[in-house]
RNA sequence: UCCGGAAUAGCUCAGCGGUAGAGCGGGUGGCUGUUAACCACUAGGCCGGGGGUUCGAAUCCCUCUUCCGGAGCCA
């Protein structure tokens, strides 16, 4: 007897097979038991009869609690009553282990009792559909980059110090040399790769120690960042816009039960796979400001003004050319104004908010030099930094995507916490 | 860090000055087609901690703790 996954089934309708897994739900009426079964790939109802069971086995079948493990065999057929669906005729139920009392019923709790149960959370059916909207995600990421040239090169996550110098970090003990911390992003050091390979990102954890409170933002999340060499700012938003569509697309493809399963609306996604919007800061603040806004030229955009900004567009939003004062030492600036950077933010529609940020990067030595000296910078810790600009500096530019940001647009989630499996949070390090 | 809100059964909540409640979950029994199945019975409580007011407090007041939502920061 074949063993087979529940997402196969449709290839073995009448044949006796064998399935591993979960009870999701268990209902009995009299002489039949219905089981809604889950094997991690997909989930089915089984049936199991009395009289085709025998006494002994149905008496214990009919006690199993939810999310008790099972072995089952029988026979997968078309499901009496839902067309399109299918149905497994029970031979046998062999059970590795009675789940009792599991804590989470069948109906509503609260967001601090979940998450607190997170590790049993994920099993139901809305968190297996984010968590594999995720891994989608992930890997349509790491596959148009591969696509487009550019190379694996992963950034450290113990760093000797602040990457950008404004955000907070988690400071740790390091041995002899003081003090360490948990990079807030590789993108400094992924920039020394692209002097080597021409073209590289990283994909991992980095860490905000930011007393953030919002259904944005996690301490620990997971960012790519890709760099490329000879890659201008116009260049940039183009790469941007490409992989993001590219994963509108395969989230599409890959995931249309998933969407489902969490009610997303599937032709919202669809509508955003055409061509983005640009717009300068100026521009953005101009037009946000003729809707109601009260937001002026030198400020960063507020969530409500990111959501005012998008309303009524299908496709995200590059804003560019930002006033320096409130962006990155390391952005290049504009060759029109020099008060002005070639930074781009990408704002997702549907109010999700900003989902990357990226910019041409500083080349010339002394102007990077000056801004660096211009933010109290220490120079000494960013000597290797600014050696860049100094042995072959090239123009070049890069981004960062927050994956939990896109993963919470991509699959319409309420909260980033649910998007991430164990999510870190100001008041949350459990489980 | 600031501004709001909440804490009552394992879970979700109702009760808002006069004997502690419901649904779900648990237990027992019933039913051949259930869809968060249903029906009957049943067990389950220091009403978040501390302090007041009152003849009497889950209920009113103060305080602490914890959590939720939002702002700022950002991905």
């Amino acid at each position: 007897m074949q063993d087979i996954l529940v997402s196969d089934i449709a290839k073995h309708l009448g044949t006796e097979v064998r399935l591993k897994g979960w009870v999701r739900n268990i209902r009995h009426s009299g002489k039949l038991i219905f089981i809604i079964f889950r094997d991690g790939s997909a989930e089915i109802q089984a049936v199991a009869f009395k009289p085709e069971l025998g006494e002994e086995s149905f008496e214990e079948a009919k006690r199993l609690g939810i999310e008790s493990s099972i072995i089952l065999t029988g026979i997968p057929k078309e499901h009496q009553k839902k067309a399109g669906e299918y149905e497994l005729d029970v031979k046998s139920i062999k059970v590795i282990q009675n789940a009792e009392d599991y804590p989470i019923s069948k109906k509503e709790h609260g967001p601090d009792f979940l998450l607190s149960n997170r590790h049993l959370w994920i099993r139901s059916s809305k968190q297996w559909a984010i968590l594999r909207i995720r891994h989608t995600v992930y890997f349509a990421i790491c596959e148009y980059l591969n696509d487009n040239d550019f190379f694996r090169f992963d950034s450290p996550i113990l760093t000797p110090n602040a990457c950008e110098g404004t955000t907070t970090l988690f400071e740790l003990d390091y041995f002899d040399e003081g003090k360490a911390y948990l990079s807030q992003s590789g993108q400094l050091y992924l920039e020394t790769g692209i002097m080597s390979l021409g073209r590289v990102y990283d994909f991992g954890p980095v860490f905000r120690a930011e007393r953030s409170k919002t259904r944005k933002h996690l301490t620990e999340f997971w960012m790519m960042d890709a760099e490329a060499a000879f890659v201008e700012h116009d260049e940039n938003m183009a790469i941007q816009e490409g992989l993001i569509r590219h994963v509108i697309r395969k989230v599409l493809e890959k995931c249309d039960k998933e969407l489902d399963i969490l009610e997303r609306d599937k032709d919202r996604l669809k509508a955003a796979d055409a061509p983005f919007k640009r717009m300068s800061h100026h521009e953005a603040i101009e037009y946000l400001r003729s809707k109601g806004s009260e937001i002026d030229h030198g400020s960063d955009l507020g969530a409500a003004d990111e959501a005012l900004l998008t309303e009524g567009s299908p496709v995200p939003i590059f804003i560019d050319r930002w006033p320096k004062e409130i962006k990155a030492f390391y952005m290049k600036r504009a060759p029109e104004n020099e008060n002005l950077v070639l930074g781009s933010d990408l704002i997702a529609p549907e109010g999700f908010g900003e989902i990357i940020g990226g910019s041409q990067r500083e080349d010339d030595y002394e102007l990077l030099l000056s801004r660096m000296k211009e933010e109290k910078m220490d120079l000494e810790e960013y000597q290797w930094f600014l050696d860049l600009r100094k042995y072959g500096s090239v123009p070049h530019s890069g981004f960062g995507i927050g994956l939990e940001r896109l993963v919470t647009w991509m699959s319409g989630t309420h909260h980033i916490r649910e998007t991430i499996p164990f999510p870190r949070m100001i008041y949350r390090i459990y489980p």
